[in-house]
DNA sequence: TTTAGGCATTAGCCTAAGGAAGT
DNA sequence: ACTTCCTTAGGCTAATGCCT
């Protein structure tokens, strides 16, 4: 028999005492399990201990590569996968924490964006091919529960699943046992729950997804399908990983959005302060949730609209995420192809694990033994140890005109490939650190392959220019390009190394420190530099046209593939003076650009842990003052000023938002959000966004004794503190703006001569 | 579990100093 | 003259989120 189709989920069990891999295939005819036997776990051991281990089931001597040198080391072969751990430390043992089923993957070579043909006999797998890489059309099905909750946070042993949405290729389905006026009201919980596993086989989709489905959807149904003693017709595995979840739904895909997003989308494709369904579908869809009243959930069981109104809100999550998945779905697609392993694997990677497991993969072509995991110890020695790191010029306060930026194009994957800096080239000899140049080392070699895919790339998108699967390529290749530095300095890297990420960041300090002199011996000014960017300016009438010049001449001078490149010209740069000190501040200012358009970096403006109102006249502020409307900047400010302490400011303008970044027991000092998040009685976890304002309290008392949760202060209509909103918010995040035009806090208050009486 | 280090900024925590009140 | 209690100023640093 034949079948051809993409994997999907993998797994394995031991039968006669040896392990069979379990695989599920689609094609468009359907799902088929087959099975692979005769793939027996292993790892590999420099020397061979006295040993006569009945778990052992061979032993060969193989070859591999360390350091660029060939050596002969064991390949020991152990009955079933547990072994491999139980046995692994009586010997100098290498690629033994890999977990079993993905080291088949890597050793056969097969992922989920593969066309695979495989013959097979009685569903046992005789010969695995792959015959394309033409990108899979997945059938994918969306869901999302609803639960009752009686207190602040649901509790699965209390309270019930009321709904329980899908959609499926454009079909939507409500699951509900409350009383509605348009879906079908089933008997109970218990059927609701049925009903919709039945429905998943019966559509039997490659791919599930969820919005927080890790850790809420499919836990919650887990847990209350085991007390209302339900037989569920698929297995949920939940595997705990620290206090995070992972599961996997057996012979299907579980993919959960919302992890891929936190830990990959959102770095280079968002801008939303948080991560919610809400927010992420606004962003990428300019889409929103549906509203529901919360406070009014206790009538549910009366009130068939309101239940009608929770099936509706209920569906719309399934179907925002259905459609930000679509989108995901090709960025997750294009790490698969160059990693490998199952889209459940890739969709859980934090940039590390993509990293490692792409140079995992190449180790593995190139017949390279992969270094081992670092031990707990060797971890925390690592974090403890900082090399120095880029370098950041102390610009001057002020406001400059004409000024142009230009940067290195991928300033450290460049010095990573033009001094060929990798864990096995590196050669220390007197405290002197070289590289060899004998052969390419491992990373500047996956480098350059990024490189040259990231180009190809963006050639066809030029061609092809609305192509999203070409745009989802470009911007992974860039993310996994910049991120190699990062994994070398990284505590938990198989590659880690020290010196030689001291040294990429050394290049790159000497790299800018060399073109800010260049630049001033060429009669530019420096108004600014950080990392691989300077801010140069000139009295010259084309500024433009010089700085182009400029590049091409400097350009020459250095080693392939680095190259300055201009960013753009602006009319205006604005640059403060830092809270202490006279200094300007550095990794903050502002741009205006010729078209008036206006770039902000660093300012409390983008900021997430101020209130909206003090972002917003900030970034007023800052647009008027770059456009020399001084007195126009004064008056909105006083007039802010005015209405908050009139009360006139709406609440959701005073909101804060802060992440929490511990758990809520665990601080030393508790701030603002955190004593928000303990007098709410709600149990907030670690990662989670807490949104809250400060509210009228006695004078003295500490800042976050008044931080309360927006959601409470709002429904108790409770009053914001003033003098908080214009001391600690709008003050501060204008007064160092109106200071680089001579204006000081007295102008502001407009009590210069209260002040001049008062202290005079 | 969060790819690196550099930086600005706020506010909580602690201590010392000083004042007021009491003995 | 001494103790106790309270307030305040200032230093230190935890905490967060930005920049490249």
């Amino acid at each position: 028999m034949e079948t051809n189709g993409y994997l999907i989920d993998i797994d394995y069990y031991i039968e006669e005492n040896s392990p069979v891999i379990e695989i599920y295939i689609v094609n468009e005819k359907g799902k088929e399990r087959l099975l692979f036997k005769g793939f027996k776990p292993y790892f590999y051991s420099l020397s061979l201990p006295e040993i006569n281990d009945e778990r052992i089931e061979n032993i060969e001597k193989v070859k591999k590569i360390v350091n660029g040198k060939e050596i002969e080391l064991y390949k020991i072969y152990t009955k079933i996968p547990a072994d491999v751990k139980n046995l692994r430390n009586y010997f100098e043992s290498y690629e033994s924490d890999i977990l079993f089923t993905r080291r088949f993957l890597i050793d056969k070579d097969i992922s989920s964006v593969d066309l695979l043909k495989i013959d097979h006999s009685d569903y046992v797998i005789q010969k695995i091919e792959k015959i394309s890489n033409q990108v899979p059309n997945f059938k994918v099905l969306a869901f999302d529960i609803e639960v009752f909750s009686r207190s602040k946070t649901p509790i699965p042993s209390q309270d019930p699943i009321i709904s329980i949405s899908t959609f499926y290729e454009g079909e939507q389905k409500v699951f509900t046992w409350l009383k509605n006026n348009k879906y079908e009201t089933l008997k109970d919980e218990s059927e609701c729950i049925l009903k919709f596993f039945e429905y998943i086989k019966e559509k039997d989709p490659a791919i599930l997804i969820g919005y927080n489905s890790d850790n809420f959807d499919l836990p919650y149904i887990k847990k209350r399908a085991e007390i209302l003693n339900l037989n569920l017709p698929i297995e949920i595995e939940i595997k705990n990983k620290e206090e995070l979840k992972e599961c996997r739904v057996k012979g299907f895909c579980h993919i959960d959005v919302y992890t891929f997003i936190k830990n990959i989308y959102s770095k280079y494709n968002l801008k939303s302060e948080k991560l919610t369904l809400d927010e992420v579908a606004y962003e990428m869809l300019n889409e929103k949730k549906d509203q529901f009243d919360w406070s009014k959930a206790q009538s549910l069981f009366e009130d068939s609209d309101l239940s009608t109104q929770l099936c509706d809100y209920n569906l719309k999550d399934s179907y925002l995420t259905y459609k930000i998945y679509k989108e995901i779905e090709l960025h997750l697609i294009e790490i698969n192809r160059l990693i490998g392993l199952t889209l459940f694997d890739i969709s859980r990677m934090t940039s590390g694990m993509i990293v490692e497991y792409m140079l995992m993969k190449r180790a593995k072509e190139r017949n390279i033994l992969i270094p081992n995991k670092p031990t707990k110890e060797e971890v925390y020695e690592r974090i403890n140890k900082k090399f120095q790191g880029a370098f950041v010029y102390q610009p001057s306060p002020g406001i400059y005109e004409n000024v142009a930026v230009v940067d290195f194009r991928s300033l450290y994957p460049s010095i990573i490939i033009a001094n060929n800096i990798d864990p096995f080239t590196i050669r220390k000899e007197n405290n002197q650190i070289t590289f060899s140049k004998d052969f390419k080392g491992l990373i500047p070699e996956t480098v350059e392959e990024v490189f040259k895919l990231r180009s190809e790339a963006k050639d066809q998108l030029k061609k092809d220019k609305e192509n999203k699967q070409l745009m989802a390529r470009v911007s992974v290749l860039k993310l996994i390009a910049n991120s190699f530095y990062g994994y070398l300095g990284y505590a938990n890297s198989r590659l880690y190394s020290f010196e030689c990420g001291a040294e990429v960041a050394r290049l790159g300090r000497e790299y800018i420190l060399k073109t800010i002199s260049f630049m001033e011996s060429k009669g530019f000014k420096v108004v600014y530099a950080d990392t691989d960017s300077n801010f140069l300016t000139k009295n010259s009438k084309n500024l433009e046209q010089e700085i182009k010049e400029i590049l091409k001449e400097y350009n020459e001078t250095l080693p392939k593939p680095m190259e300055l490149e201009l960013q753009g010209v602006y009319k205006r740069a604005l640059f403060v003076k830092s809270q202490k000190g006279n200094e300007g501040a550095r990794k903050k200012y502002a741009l205006l650009s010729e078209n008036g358009e206006i770039i902000i970096k660093g300012f409390q403006s983008v900021r997430r842990d101020w209130s909206l109102l003090a972002k917003e006249i900030q970034y007023e502020v800052i647009k008027l003052i770059l456009n020399d409307k001084k007195e126009e900047a004064l008056n909105l400010v006083r007039k802010t000023i005015e209405m908050l302490n009139k009360g006139e400011v709406s609440l959701d303008k005073l909101v804060i938002h802060t992440m929490l970044r511990k758990d809520l027991s665990s601080y030393e000092q508790a701030g603002r959000h955190v004593e928000a998040a303990r007098k709410s009685g709600i149990d907030f976890q670690p990662g989670e966004t807490i949104d809250y304002i400060i509210a009228k309290g006695r004078e003295k008392d500490k800042t976050s004794s008044k931080a309360v949760l927006f959601k409470i202060a709002k429904e108790k209509g409770l009053k914001y503190d003033a003098n908080y909103y214009i001391n600690n918010q709008i003050i501060p995040s204008v007064l160092s703006i109106f200071e680089t035009v001579g204006i000081k806090k007295e102008d502001i208050l407009g009590k210069r001569s209260d002040s001049l009486l008062r202290y005079g």
